[in-house]
DNA sequence: CTGTTAGCGCATTCAC
DNA sequence: GTGAATGCGCTAACAG
């Protein structure tokens, strides 16, 4: 259509340069006359290049959130099947710092065209966008933004918004004057569990912004020994009779409704977040109220999608990547699963 | 690999006939060994078949519910981009039979593959379905399934459910003893609105299972001459100050929000359903409480993704699909909006 | 700086 | 019944 052959198109498209500034005019008035827009796939197909991406995450276990980020990276993948990417996955113990250190330096001995990561422990992970920095690799991040680094983008879901919204919730479901315990356990030595403490100060934010009246209470819970929490969480539990509720900003849930459905205590609400397994079995059981989801799956979905668009076209790239918050109860928890499962295999 | 040709094969794939069965079970051995799936995208490229698909709703006007749907539909059309199908989209008035009725009568005079329907009156979209079975074209329903007939699929949410979440929504934030009002407007000579009576028939039933001690009352309301409404609202408001909720089953729900709002009445709680540009203006000023959202996008995007991989493929289809049901609060709505906004265009 | 050509996975057409 | 040939939109390698 501007007279000139599809290799001159083709430089034009992909800015390999070498072309002359009256043919490259001629076509790109073409292009956007006809709103030229590429096919991802069928490009993919004749693609000769192959892409090599780098994920590290905490260790995925069944049914869990980071298992649900890598089912979405999955989808993605399928979805892009013409194009020949490579992912490496290495993956850490969350609750050791030192695994992440090893993990991360091994991360970095390997050449790659980008690389996803599931933050956990801040310094470790600032170290090692620095030296992706320096070898000029692109990094997403899935589950939380780490300030002082400079990603291509990053897939969360907002936790400041999200503590205010536990906070709506149980304060809708208790008593006016009743208390709410709030369990946020922090890692050894972790600087990070960001996103639970931005949580928390979510949380904080809205109780005294909307004047509320409960008294809230820190609930002891180790995640370290966990055959101690039993004993801790009795003691509270007796200690506090006023309690009507509990928030529990990470997504050990589950924990808590499993005390106390073998306590036997049916006064007390529950708001939690992340749909892993064992808190869905319990709001299903009851235990559990209303259950806050991040769409984990669709987070490692967008990340991977965006990443191999971008490879491929270049494209610029939305920074900042807020997904929804889903509100799950008891009724509404069996379409959300059974959708999930039947569309993202 | 088989040691056939590619034209064996493309027989054999698409059950055209004219294969020795010694050359099939070769070949079917080699396909099932090496896992093969089609690439749909690929595929439709050198694809030289046409399709053409029939649409009928009720009306879309902008920022409404049948837009979203719409809406999903063009994006999974734009994601087939390589299939040829053409859309001849046909709406009709929802709250005017003949013109429904006239529709209908057009969309049997076409001949078609395939016809996506959002049905509205019960009797017109029963005759619709027999005479689609007489001419072969298989159908599928958005928004709701009309029980007598034998659609491909259809994709909903559930109406039962979603009355019994907006029941326990309401109940969980107003006072224990107050009233409950319900609006649940029906059109003139319409047997359905089928979705609005198995949303109130969910609302009552939980009600009733849950032993909850609010009063219900049914709010009087018009759609056919709107400009009363204002009066009946205020006589009843007037009558039954014990209201302190108000269920809105369906897409309306800004009505009673404004209403609320212009007579400043702040101490009535609102569930609604339907993410329309109307109700969300409400969440964010406060007015409604929670909204509840139906996924129109996706119900629109899966039933075209789903027919177009059904006419190419003739997989087998899953009949029922319902979509899950989405808890909106004015915390939640922003990102809700944006993501939706952000991914489907 | 430019045009030609082969080939990606697939469906179709036609001659054997 | 079968295989060879052509073309879909696109990229890459190469010859000018």
């Amino acid at each position: 259509m501007a007279g000139v052959s599809t290799g001159t198109v083709d430089r034009i498209l992909h800015n390999r340069g070498n072309v002359s500034p009256s043919a490259r005019e001629a076509v790109e008035k073409v292009l956007d006359r006809v709103k030229y827009r590429p096919n991802v796939h069928i490009s993919g197909m004749s693609l000769k290049r192959k892409y090599r991406i780098l994920i590290t995450t905490p260790q995925q276990s069944h049914g869990e959130y980071w298992e649900t980020i890598h089912n979405g990276i999955k989808r993605a993948l399928n979805e892009y099947e013409n194009i020949d990417v490579e992912c490496l996955i290495h993956t850490y113990n969350q609750y050791d710092i030192y695994s992440c250190r090893d993990t991360f330096k091994y991360i970095l001995s390997i050449e790659a065209d980008a690389c996803i990561i599931g933050p956990t422990f801040k310094e470790e992970t600032i170290h090692l966008a620095q030296e992706l920095d320096k070898k000029n690799i692109p990094y997403i991040y899935v589950d939380s933004m780490v300030e002082g680094t400079s990603p291509l983008a990053f897939f969360s879901s907002d936790p400041y918004i999200c503590g205010q919204l536990m906070c709506k919730l149980i304060s809708y479901i208790i008593p006016e004057n009743s208390g709410i315990g709030i369990l946020q356990a922090v890692r050894i030595g972790d600087e990070s569990a960001n996103n639970t403490i931005l949580r928390k100060k979510g949380f904080l934010d809205y109780h005294k912004k909307e004047k509320l009246h409960n008294k809230i209470y820190r609930i002891p819970f180790s995640v370290m020994e966990p055959q101690k929490n039993e004993q801790l969480l009795s003691e509270f539990f007796n200690l506090n009779s006023s309690i009507g509720g509990v928030v529990v900003l990470n997504s050990r849930g589950s924990v808590i409704a499993n005390f106390l459905s073998d306590n036997k205590i049916d006064n007390i609400k529950l708001v939690c977040i992340d749909v892993t397994k064992q808190n869905v079995e319990a709001l299903e059981l009851g235990y559990i109220d209303f259950l806050v989801g991040q769409e984990p799956e669709h987070q490692g979905y967008l990340a991977m999608k965006t990443l191999i668009e971008h490879l491929i076209y270049r494209n610029p790239i939305k920074v900042e990547n807020y997904v929804p918050l889903d509100i799950l109860t008891k009724e509404t928890i069996g379409y959300y699963k059974e959708f999930k499962e039947v569309e993202y295999i």
